[in-house]
RNA sequence: UCCCCGGUAGCUCAACAGGCAGAGCGGGUGGCUGUUAACCACUAGGUUGCUGGUUCGAGUCCGGCCCGGGGAGCCA
């Protein structure tokens, strides 16, 4: 016997298993029953979106068995099925497994057990976010977030990036990033006693504590958690998601959107290759036009276009759009899908925005009006990477502190930077759901994570 | 935080202009068939989100609150 092969593998290897005893582990999704006395078990495992189907023939049980088992066999129970894989003479699969051995781990009570086998709505599945990965929809987006983290890290240890681990508490509270959790020690929150001394915040980015290890170990990325406090509910927004934030020494702006742009299109590549069979199911249940787009990726690339530039073609448009852009107002969120939806459809990279609209830590241009800022924008999500090249002149980043109103002395360390071994140095963020976003078509991101914490929703 | 839409059976939704609360799916029972979102018949299942009001009468109209979704802002 071949031992416990998962699902996936049955299918891939699909005739060539034919004649071979295997044993499969997983959960029933859906049984019909044959009175020529045969019964159809489809069981899924969790490693594809396909199930495997189980021929119970009667006549190798006896009835007693089979008046004692089949109860038992509702929608979610879990099993372990051994038998051998054979040709199936019924349409809609090539391989089935006839069944010699058969248990029951778990049952689950079909009067009670809240999945069904059709369709149920995402509203829905959140409020049973314990059951929801057991739904074609929430596991393919979760193996393709798996197999995508894996391929980041991939990315970058081929281009001799290190990896390091930026942390989780932080004293850093104003990078412009939006509002921060505080962290207290303890159960009772008393004033004025800090665990650290001080007081702390949960990370809104990396960014910061990267620089330090780029300007010593010349590339690195940080890939973790990062959590906002801001009190926005939209279908794009999480109070904790994952960041992907790469930061390069000797490297300008030209260098760091090079990079973004291998970084997004090498990701695609892998992913097309690694997630076949949830593309095919993304394609046909979630997004339609997921595929087309994708591939519009790979094959017209992207325009960059200046801030400036971005401005005067929007007020060209200006009949067709709501918001009237003027130079040095941000870009509203109906100005970014007009870009990237409209006039260029597919990805957009607009760069040099307004300094006053960025944060301190962007360079300024010699303008001395704009800072070597990009954002990169894609149809349907909007923005999925900020990034700039960095502030390295001393003089100019305490300008630029000074003018935001920030406190100095709490960022000596990071002055210390550019006062000792200064370089040119740029990086980037990616939030990793709403490339996921992207990359699925789901519309809304709370589909994207395993536990989605947004104002007022914290689980487990 | 602001704007818009919604909350009716386990799920997805109907219910005209206030007048006996319904269907499909799911569940149960029986039938039928190498079945495929199987099919056919029967059947159980409801404090219409909560609360106050208008009315002979409220799922439906009005006020307050709670919850969900979409959009905006903030951002990734």
């Amino acid at each position: 016997m071949e031992g416990r092969l998962s699902v996936r593998e049955i299918l891939l290897r699909g005739k060539d298993l034919v004649g071979q005893k295997v044993r499969i582990c997983g959960w029933v999704r859906t049984r019909r029953d044959s009175k020529a006395g045969v019964s159809f078990v489809e069981i899924n495992d969790g490693s594809a979106v396909r199930n495997l189907q189980a021929i119970i023939d009667y006549s190798r049980f006896g009835n007693l068995v089979i008046s004692e088992l089949l109860p038992r066999l509702h929608t979610g129970a879990s099993i372990m099925v051994e038998g051998t894989i054979e040709p199936s003479p019924g349409k809609g699969q090539d391989i089935e497994i006839l069944v010699s051995h058969i248990k029951v781990y778990g049952e689950a009570d079909p009067s009670t057990y809240p999945l069904q086998k059709k369709r149920h709505s995402f509203e829905f599945l959140r409020q049973i976010a314990h059951l929801r990965p057991r739904t074609n929809t929430i596991s393919a987006i979760m193996r393709l977030r798996s197999a995508l983290s894996y391929a980041i890290h991939d990315f970058f240890k081929k281009r001799g990036f290190y990896y390091i681990h930026t942390p989780i508490i932080t004293t850093s509270d104003c990078e412009g990033a939006g509002e921060v959790f505080r962290v207290v020690g303890g159960r009772n929150i008393t004033e004025g006693s800090e665990f650290f001394g001080r007081p702390t915040y949960l990370t809104v980015s990396g960014q910061l504590q990267a620089e330090i290890y780029a300007l010593a170990l010349g590339k690195v990325y940080t890939f973790g958690p990062t959590f906002r406090a801001e009190n926005s509910n939209t279908r794009r927004h999480l109070a904790e998601f994952w960041m992907v934030e790469p930061e390069m020494a000797f490297c300008d702006l030209d260098g760091d959107i090079s990079l973004a742009k291998e970084f997004v299109t090498s990701m695609i590549e892998a992913m097309l290759s690694e997630c076949e069979e949830e593309f095919f199911f993304f394609q046909k249940f979630i997004d339609e036009h997921l595929m087309d787009r994708l591939t519009t990726v790979l094959k017209k690339g992207f325009e960059v276009i200046s801030y400036s530039d971005a401005i005067k073609i929007l007020s060209q448009h200006a009949r067709e759009l709501e918001m009237v852009p003027s130079w040095g107002d941000d870009l509203q969120a109906e100005h970014e899908r007009f870009l990237t939806e409209k006039m260029v459809r597919g990805p957009v990279i607009v760069i040099h925005y307004p300094r006053k609209l960025k944060p301190f830590y962007m360079r300024v241009n010699d303008d001395g009006e704009t800072v070597s800022a990009m954002d990169l924008l894609v149809p349907g999500v909007g923005e999925i990477i900020g990034g700039s090249q960095r502030e390295e002149r001393v003089d100019v980043l305490v300008e630029q502190m000074t003018l935001k109103g920030m406190n100095i002395e709490d960022y000596e360390w990071y002055i210390d930077l550019r006062r000792y071994g200064s370089v040119f140095h740029a990086g980037f963020g990616l939030g990793l759901e709403r490339f996921i976003q992207f990359l699925s078509g789901i519309q809304n991101i709370r589909e994207t994570i395993p536990f989605p914490r947004t104002p007022g929703h914290a689980l487990f």
